[in-house]
DNA sequence: AGTAAAAACTAATAAATGTTAGTTTTGCTG
DNA sequence: CAGCAAAACTAACATTTATTAGTTTTTACT
């Protein structure tokens, strides 16, 4: 019958994965059945399984290719950094185009992330912490060196991790606002403030 | 039987309330089971229905309650400004205080919303969205009187917004920085910036 | 064309879900 | 202390859930 079209590049788990991705934003994970799932992808729930192992599975995978991908930006950010604001501008804007161009991955896993099972909850979390700890020393860092002012850099960091979080809000407004216009406004308010 | 104990200002409603924003935050609205909820209560999950109409019912009181105090809040500020970055600063030290000290509800108002039922789910979403639009709105009059930057006003409001909101991650580090020093800190990166 | 593997299908299962019905217990008020 | 309403209980329900078993179809390769 009707087989699972893999695109050039995406294999069938992908799309699965892909689709997989849309609902648990849309829904939330445990407001999506695999009845559902199995409907957008165009085949029986059943079928599902033999290209993925269970449905927590997908969630792992969504939540660890997000995660990892900040992680390995950091890396080559760390190597590549002439100064913290610089760095600092850098990692915002990637923040922000992870956002806007994996809208859907990064929503889940920044909001599904508590159904993971052990062990990948500790794992993920772990990760978690330690990317915000890479963060706050770059923070200190630029503290340091007189380039940021003196506030505690973990709400420093909370604070732009957040901020750029709320761009989950943005769709609606695409069309009224470029996203150029978007990323150098916010990478500004969150450096330089909104007071004149 | 063990009766439900309302506290002196509690009814056994508010208790069932309160006991399940806890449980929404943690485990989320799907997830949390009426056998569950009851469990917390200390009570047997038809019990709960002499109190509530419905589960969805108590996502409803949650998310309104949220919503409401938010949009009273906004009318007071309008008619006590004084003018557009002291109202603003006001309002974000409310955001926080809020955050800080009703923790659950607001959790849960800010994530579990979309599990509300029609009409309610377009009625949340049309109050938050006229609650933006307020904030916008001062926004613009902070920019014509040029106490603000000529950023976009969107992008700033959903900026701030969204940094507030993130101080759902802060409960672990409670021990170490005081919510003075957090408050004021959030509050002047937002307006100022972080670069010296 | 024939064959073997991959992947679809149907049918089924055990567990969990929100909620209702009907009954008993509790606690206040007269 | 009698009686009544409030609120607890047990039992049960119809659905929905993720997943397995077993079978048939499709695909790819010789």
């Amino acid at each position: 019958m009707a087989k699972i079209k893999p695109g050039k590049n995406a294999s069938k788990k992908d799309v699965i994965t892909q689709k997989a991705a849309a609902l648990f934003k849309k829904k939330g994970y445990s407001s999506t059945s695999m009845r559902e799932l199995a409907e957008a992808v165009g085949v029986e729930a059943p079928s599902l399984y033999n290209h993925i192992g269970s449905k927590s599975e997908i969630l792992q995978a969504i939540c660890f290719k997000v995660a990892n991908a900040f992680t390995l930006y950091l890396d080559t950010a760390e190597k590549t950094a002439v100064n913290a604001v610089k760095m600092l501008e850098n990692i915002i804007r990637f923040h922000i185009r992870m956002m806007l161009n994996n809208f859907n991955e990064v929503y889940v896993a920044n909001h599904e992330w508590k159904h993971l099972k052990e062990p990948y909850l500790s794992n993920f979390l772990i990760q978690r912490r330690g990317y915000e700890k890479r963060l706050i020393a770059l923070m200190e860092t630029g503290i340091l060196a007189k380039e940021f002012k003196n506030n505690n850099p973990y709400v420093a960091v909370l604070t732009i991790l957040s901020a750029v979080r709320g761009l989950e809000f943005w769709q609606q407004h695409k069309k009224n606002i470029s996203s150029q216009v978007l990323e150098d406004d916010m990478v500004n308010h969150l450096l330089n403030g909104i007071i004149k």
